[in-house]
RNA sequence: GGAGAGAUGGCCGAGUUGGCUGAAGGCGCUCGCCUGCUAAGCGAGUGUAGGGCAAAAACCUUACCGAGAGUUCGAAUCUCUCUCUCUCCGCCA
């Protein structure tokens, strides 16, 4: 949520940023009710001021035995005056709050404008891509006649995109994510952290998948309560209402979870296979970042999640998103994308984003500097490090041999009880 | 699921015959003084959000004692609804 003061003051550059992310909240009803809406104020103000202080008058005067019967009448018809008044300021408010939480943040100036994933820019480019001497299979095949993921199976049990792995499928995911976490725990300086994968409407609402995602999400029946999309919303809530120390800062937590996805709007892209699943892991990463720094800190997460994709070896670019791109609630995303040698294409697999204080003012998620008065909202920041299915599915595709088998990658193999290649 | 207790500032903790309590007291924190150093001591200050006001300071003002609604001239205090926490019993991985 940007800060209702600033929308107020920049209006046209608000909606500018309206056009370049392809929104299309109204804003001329929200300035017309932010005008009454603080018109009322004043006069209510006034109203309530008076009654306060005619209401210490009648205290006074009743504690010295005088009949107050009169003021008393007269705080009567103010009292009403004011029901009445308020009525039409919360009216007002409703419509500049409900617009307000609909405004997608402001763009950081390194962002490029775009219309859609063709006007990202890239970043760079790292590793080789593979140069196969057979055609490359797609890994729900690959894995199908290895017998480590049963696709079939799954919508048995549950219905389509649902992954079921099997045996070494199982084994290779869970290597994925205790590879990882060592990784970022070990070497990055993250803490661990493992949180509820079921969170209320307040929590969805700070991080901003509410109020206007809601048909991506999994709710549960009779229960204001949510699946989680992604592990950003339970870790980024961990700290919401808190005031941190400035000399905590950054703070950093990783979290393994599933991620629940309802993909409305979906229906027949990614059909087959590991890239477009209900139910997918990831490890993501998350920091609380001083404002100062939060650009700098995004490099980092990026680096971080980077180095995952360098030490399994896999060929991968990274991509700034640009405004008609960016997800709502950032400022500056970028795109990790691994090569996936059978469609030919560089798929996402991780989204590094800052989302400066728009989450933080949400939450209410400051910190108090030294000798300063006042606190100030921390920036939150957050990336996959990685998305585990798509990462299964960049190996299977990546280290595809002639025969069918699967090797693992170096980095993997302590992971992976030293195993070196699956096989059927 | 049954029975009970509770929710007050950064923290602890008073305040429930409604009014002078934005909130005693303590801790913490900030600034100053004092002291070879440390510890202690002394003094002052110390919530958040909004409006007046475009902006810095100052000033004025409104709201906030878990959330929402109500009673009243006036609510932390009374009434109702809800949420959460804790204790005991039952059930359970």
């Amino acid at each position: 949520m940007l800060e209702l003061k600033y929308v107020r003051q920049n209006i046209d550059a608000v909606k500018r940023v309206l056009i370049d992310r392809n929104d299309s909240t109204d804003l001329d009803k929200f300035e017309k009710s932010e005008a009454k809406r603080r018109e009322i104020l004043v006069e209510i103000e006034a109203l309530r001021n008076s009654r306060n202080v005619v209401s210490d008058e009648i205290a006074k005067m009743k504690r010295q035995g005088e009949n107050a019967d009169t003021l008393v009448s007269d705080m009567r018809t103010v009292s009403a005056k004011i029901k009445e008044i308020e009525k039409t300021l919360s009216e007002n408010e409703e419509i500049v709050k409900n617009t307000l939480i609909s405004i997608p943040n402001i763009p950081h100036p390194s962002v490029p404008v775009g219309n859609d994933e063709s006007d990202n820019s890239l970043v760079r480019q790292v590793g080789n891509i593979p140069d196969f001497n057979f055609k490359p299979l797609a890994h729900w095949t690959l894995g199908e006649n290895l017998k480590i993921l049963d696709f079939e199976k799954a919508s048995k049990i549950t219905g389509a995109r649902f992954p079921l792995y099997m045996g070494a499928g199982a084994r290779i995911e869970r290597g994925l994510i205790n590879f990882m976490l060592d990784l970022h725990t070990g070497e990055h300086g993250y803490t661990e952290v493992l949180p509820p994968f079921i969170v209320n409407r307040n929590s969805m609402t700070n991080t901003g998948q509410l109020p206007k995602f809601e048909e991506d999400l999994f709710k549960l029946d009779g229960w204001d309560y949510y699946l989680i999309p992604t592990a950003e919303v339970p870790v980024t809530n961990i700290l919401q209402k808190e005031t941190l120390d400035e000399s905590t800062l950054p703070v950093k937590y990783t979290a393994c979870t599933p991620c629940f996805r309802s993909e409305a709007g979906s229906y027949g892209k990614d059909t087959r296979g590991l890239i477009r699943q209900h139910q997918f892991n990831k490890v993501e990463l998350v920091k609380f970042a001083h404002p100062d720094k939060s650009y700098d800190e995004l490099e980092t997460l990026l680096n971080n999640a980077e180095e995952v994709l360098k030490r399994l070896e896999l060929p991968y670019r990274v991509v700034l998103l640009c405004t008609g791109d960016l997800g709502f609630s950032a400022a500056k995303t970028y795109d990790i994308e691994v090569w996936m040698p059978a469609q030919g294409m560089y798929r996402e697999i991780s989204s590094c984003s800052n989302f400066e204080s728009f989450q933080a003012r949400r939450g209410n998620i400051r910190f108090k500097s030294k000798g300063k008065k006042g606190t100030e909202l921390v920036h939150t920041l957050n990336g996959s490090g990685l998305a585990v299915g798509r990462t299964v599915a960049a190996i299977l595709e990546n280290y595809q041999q002639e025969d069918g088998s699967v090797v693992i990658p170096d980095g993997l193999r302590p992971y992976m009880g030293n195993m070196e290649r699956i096989q059927l």
